[in-house]
DNA sequence: TGGTATCATGGCAATTATGCCATATCGCCA
DNA sequence: TGGCGATATGGCATAATTGCCATGATACCA
């Protein structure tokens, strides 16, 4: 039995640290359909520029984004392909928890 | 485009969190081999008896997790058949990361 | 060169997550 | 009934996250 070890699991909840908060998973949604700028995600965000500017230093740093500059412009876009089986994954566990959550989720 | 609410990604993110700790990853990892009680899962994390259990509940609440009673035993089973495609594109996101160019996502 | 627009970063306060201890709850058995 | 083992919960201290403001850095243009 391969015991996988503590980094094995630090790693990939880094990953999932990445996704865990809805102004990002907004982002990763949107650069699913086009590379997009900052000023553009920041309007489409509705937070503040430097705020929006952070998460994309998250999700890039995480591995989801690259950049690409265009005069002062910075485009944004999306590297992993394999987002959609991701948040079916996700569609799944809502799913589930709405369907159960009444019984089984109150105590 | 259909503009998806705040709820629609805070659902999502709420389920990102439940994964974005090591503890819970290797919970959940443990449980796709078979269920297991509280006290194997403590053994196995390493942890005290009480994180552990709080990290479960928030997998249960999240919705990845359902419990059997049996005597004084608490049995945790998973409830999302999905999880290897989720970590496979979890992989491939760190794999992207490492590289820093070319990688594949297996599917 | 000065001004403007676009992004990134430092810093700070507020919120949230984490982990352990102590303790409560539950099931079982002598 | 009393006691023990298995879990869950409250509380608290520490750490991490978040968001905005202010500011720095860069590109472009008049």
């Amino acid at each position: 039995m391969n015991k996988k070890s503590t980094e094995f699991y630090e790693a990939r909840a880094n990953v999932a640290k990445a996704l865990a908060h809805p102004s990002r998973l907004l982002i990763l949604d949107a650069l699913q359909e086009s590379e997009m700028c900052v000023c553009d995600l920041t309007s489409l965000v509705g937070a503040d520029q430097s705020t929006v500017s952070k998460h994309l230093a998250v999700l890039k740093q995480a591995g989801f984004l690259e950049t690409r500059k265009e005069g002062p412009m910075v485009y944004y876009r999306l590297m992993i392909p394999c987002l959609d089986s991701f948040f079916s994954c996700v569609e799944a566990v809502i799913l589930k928890r709405r369907d159960a959550g009444i019984a089984a989720c109150r105590r």
